[in-house]
Order: C-alpha cells, then structure tokens, then sequence
RNA sequence: GGACGGGUGGGUGAGUGGCUAAAACCAGCAGACUGUAAAUCUGCCGCUCCUUGCGGGCUACGGAGGUUCGAAUCCUCCCCCGUCCA
C-alpha cells in the first residue's frame, strides 16, 4: 500500500494503491476535486468538450469518472479566456466529474503537416481556418489553467513510430525539456490542490531512450506520469515492451497513465504492467463507424447478417442499449445514417469498456488478473 | 396526325467512331479505425473460366438490320417516354 498524500505537490489530490496482483497489476484510487476515480481507469475521449454522441447524463448514468478533452481544440474553439470567464471547463459543459486534458502533444503527431517544431514550442496551422498558432509548454499550461482541468498534461512531442533512433532521441530530450519548464511553470501559475500535473515519457521504440528518459522524468518529481508515444505504428508487442520499461521506472506511489490505448483485448496487458489510467478513441470512433465490442469479439453492426437479427449487440451485455434494441434495428439505424445510430453505438461501446475495466479491477482484487486475460483473449481472437 | 427532345450497367447520369465492361455519384457488399482535422477512410461492385494474370471467353448502352478493320457513339426502320402544335 502506497500513498502519496504526504507529497505537497498533490494535497489536493490523493492516490492510493489498494491492492497488487501477482502479474504487477494495481488497483487504486485517485481521488480528485471532482471525485473519486477507480484504477485502473478508462478515460473517454471528448476531445471538443464533448463525448460525440452522449450527453453528459449519458455519462454519469454510464458510471464515467474521468474524461478526456483537449488544449489545443478547446483553444482554438471556441478558445481558453472564453472559457475562464464562463466558469471554466466543468461548468461550461456542465460536467461533475473529473478532466484531464491533453496538451496538444498529439496534435504534434496528427497534425504533422500542419505544425512546426522547435525547442521553443509548436506552431501550429490552424486545421479549421489556417491562421498560425505557437503552442509552448507554457502556453499550453496557461491555457489548461484557464480550463480548470483536474489533471493538466505537459506539453510533449509525440512522434511516429518506428523512427530512427536519432529523431526519438532529439524528441525524447525536447519532451523532457519542456517538462522541466512545465514543471517550473506549474509551480508559479497554478494551486497543487485544484491542478494536479502529469509528465510525459518518451523514447519511441528504443529501450535505452525509454530507460533514460523516464528516469531523468522522474528526477523531476511530477506528481503523476504518463506513458507517451506508443501505439502509433508499433507492434503491440513493441508497446508493451516500452510500457513496461517506462512503467517500472516510475515511482510506485504515483499514477501512471498510457496515453492513447488500447483495444479491449490489450487493456489486461498493459494493466498487467502497472498503467492505473489509459484513454482511447476507439470505443467512441468506431461506434460512429459501426464497430461494436462485445464479449465475443466486434461486430460490425453495418453488416448484411444483421439484417433480421431480433437479438441485442451482445447477450451478456447489461447496457441500456443492450436491453432495449436488437442489432435488427441498430443495422438499421446505421445504414439509414440516422444520429440515433451514433448516440446508441457509442453508449454501448463505452459502456462495454467501461464494464471491462470493473472486471479487471475485480479481477485484480482477487489476484487473478492473469486468468482474466487469458479468458478475454481467448474470446476476443 | 405533326415538330422537337430523349431511351446507357440496381438508381441518377457522363460519354457522341478505337485509349469503353463503359466516368462520377448513390445504393449494395466487405474491411479499417489506438493521447479525435474521422457521422471518416479503403477495397469490391455484368457473367464466367483458369496455369489468379496489368489473363482468357461470353454478354451489354430500347429492338432489328446496316455502314466500318472497329459502333453506346454514324445510317435505316420499328417500339417506348416526355414537351409542344393540331
């Protein structure tokens, strides 16, 4: 049993671990000014102060303790100030719950074409109107204040993988620069106890570049730290090696976060390694595109075979959707192209890994992760 | 009865002598999606054969003939559909 209360720079926040399991997994909880958040967590996306698809009655009906928005869009739209003045980012979307936002780090990556960087920071081209925009970890600091997230991500550069060697290594010591001045900016701008702020580690694919990278990171005594740069192009296996390099550098009694995972069937591997927090896109984005996870594997609800198909999405699914609709009905709100096809789809999908991340919390309380993974798997393939 | 205009693959609709099994879009079928430029993107979409190849054969642009080395494209007749005039 760790704690982290003692720390100053967390007084607002606390993170406990409650239980291990014997494959490294941890069950905690991280507690929040607006709430508590059992780990390991998912984190819905909602990028534009938004979960596309649900409301945010939707949400806490679905039991979400944490989403995720976004620096970079929120500033560009409908912009930080805006939001300061209107009460912040909770009450400006009427969300309870607790926010992490992300940097705009990944907009590094997505946006590439659009971006400039330097050690300085990123210029971005607006991807909604063209005009130009330098984002530093200062700023994007400044504007995460502004928004009043819970957890405030520092800004990064997250880059393709595989890259040579020679790419991640500048991107590694660029990232851990700008922690250093985020971290120096934190201590000026913000209040430990209503912001708590996360460092990121990268390296890309290269062992030695993770190694060295986490642990100068962690010199720097960040209350929590995130995992960047993976899933972006690496195999799976790839991921979870470098995960588990960063993740055991990282200090026990601080939440550990990887950034951007994963499908349903890779959430145990990467708990199995000690992440307390992940977020993904993929339950909200493929709902939208008809790609449903059940506890037998997706199911493309677009699909011809559904066509007269009177049974739910998944039989052992206990969601609102599950209950009231058959895949009959879904396949065709789909291929009609009506809303209500999203707004259904996305329930589930949260819904399902949502369910997933309680039984694996479950499964590590009684020890047994290993042996939900490999059931998991087994179904999933 | 007359004058124009038009009939193209499941639909809309380009094409007006060879590069056309025939654009594009839609529909249909299948797939992808990992810190959201994504209600997006990709592939297939006449039939058939195999030694699966930028392969072979067959059928196809209302119908039947014809011109031509070659026709969805030109000519003749016929059938349908619009609009207008009687």
């Amino acid at each position: 049993m760790f704690s982290a209360s003692e720390n100053s720079a967390t007084r607002g926040f606390r993170f406990e671990v409650l239980a291990t399991d014997p494959t490294g997994a941890r069950l905690g909880r991280l507690t929040t000014p607006h709430g508590v958040i059992d780990t390991p967590a998912f984190m819905p996306v909602g990028t534009a102060a938004t979960v596309k698809g649900q409301t945010q009655q939707d949400l806490e009906n679905l039991g979400v303790q944490i989403l995720l928005s976004n620096t970079y869009h929120l500033y560009l739209r409908p912009g930080h100030e805006l939001i300061r003045k209107l009460g912040g980012l909770h009450k400006f979307m009427s969300w309870p719950g607790a926010i992490l936002t992300d940097s705009g780090g990944f907009q590094v990556f997505s946006l590439s074409e659009l971006r400039k960087v330097t050690d300085e920071g990123v210029t971005f081209r607006s991807h909604l109107d063209g005009s130009e925009h330098f984002l530093s970890p200062e700023k994007a600091l400044e504007v995460e204040i502004a928004l009043g997230s819970d957890i405030v991500m520092v800004l990064d550069e997250c880059i393709e993988a595989p890259s040579p060697e020679s790419r991640t290594r500048e991107a590694a010591a660029r990232t851990l620069s700008w922690a250093r001045r985020s971290k120096e900016y934190f201590s000026h701008h913000c209040d430990p106890e209503k912001q708590m702020i996360f460092g990121i580690v990268q390296g890309g694919t290269y062992a030695a570049l993770r190694r060295e990278n986490a642990d100068a990171l962690v010199d720097l005594d960040f209350p929590g730290y995130a995992i960047g740069g993976l899933a972006v192009g690496e195999s799976h296996a790839i991921t979870c090696e470098m995960a588990a390099i960063a993740a055991s550098r990282l200090p026990q009694d601080r939440p550990r976060y990887l950034m951007g995972v994963g499908k349903p069937e890779q959430i145990p591997d990467y708990v199995a390694l000690g992440i307390d927090m992940m977020d993904c896109v993929l339950p909200t984005r493929s709902a939208r595109h008809g790609c449903l996870f059940t506890s037998q594997g997706r199911l493309l609800i677009k699909n011809a075979q559904y066509i007269a198909d009177e049974r739910p999405i998944d039989e052992s699914c206990g969601c609102a959707v599950c209950r009231r609709y058959s895949r009959a009905y879904l396949r065709h709100l789909y291929a009609s192209g009506e809303f209500l096809a999203t707004i259904l789809n996305t329930h589930h999908n949260i819904y399902f890994y949502l369910d997933n991340m309680r039984k694996i919390r479950e499964a590590i309380r009684f020890g047994n992760l290993e042996k939900f993974r490999s059931d998991l798997q087994a179904r999933l393939k």
